[in-house]
DNA sequence: ATATTATGCATAAGAAAATTATGTATATAT
DNA sequence: ATATATACATAATTTTCTTATGCATAATAT
């Protein structure tokens, strides 16, 4: 997939607000979310998607729960408190860089 | 400075709008622009700057003019068609891209 | 006078985050 | 039988950035 450089770096913030939105998933159900959400323009990839969940859950920003489900594996993933705490900053990040890059494009407009 | 990597991969199309807005500028003026224009919250830093520029440059998106103002080098770079061209592209990227993540954080509003 | 800050460029080492390429395994559709 | 979808994982490489330097001149503060 071609996706555009300025994903980079988002997929965390992307990540722990879905989670937040969703209460718990799995990594192959986020990336097909994304896909519905953003009608196919971004897809994760999972060399991307999985060592991003491992790092976030060695942070303690998630909790994970295995489970089996129609014979195939399956591993859950929740905010831990600390990741809850944590998603909200990074939402008002997300939200100040959005601001910052909408100013940039159209500097006349103040949003 | 601790930068959001929200910003990781949002240095060119950031150099490239600033260039299309202002005609040419050269790297010290866009650090200070930016600097501006995001009330301090982004800093470019040299180490990132200016290799993106010499990399726009080898593929032929920037051109370059050396000036000596006030016995201070300077190196003024502007867009080149092929830049210019780009630029439309990446520009329509930022909107889809924005529109993309206010989604994400926001999906019961569409913009 | 002299020390710091601002202006202006540059690059090298290292870290972080992604892409690309694999690999394993089960289920379903053609 | 073969391809596609589901579901995880990791290794090699690349991209992009931070951090740390380095050089040089001008302006300002002590």
């Amino acid at each position: 997939m071609k996706n555009s450089q300025l994903y980079k770096g988002s997929l965390n913030t992307i990540i722990m607000r879905l989670l937040e939105e969703q209460g718990r998933m799995y990594g192959y159900e986020i990336t097909q979310r994304v896909k519905e959400i953003t009608k196919g323009e971004l897809n994760i990839t999972e060399g991307a998607l999985y060592p991003a969940l491992h790092k976030l859950e060695a942070d303690g920003l998630l909790d994970v729960e295995v489970e089996k489900v129609d014979n195939r594996l399956r591993k859950y993933y929740k905010l831990t408190e600390k990741g809850t705490t944590e998603t909200v900053n990074r939402l008002a990040e997300l939200e100040e860089f959005i601001k910052n890059m909408q100013t940039i494009v159209n500097p006349k407009l103040s949003y």
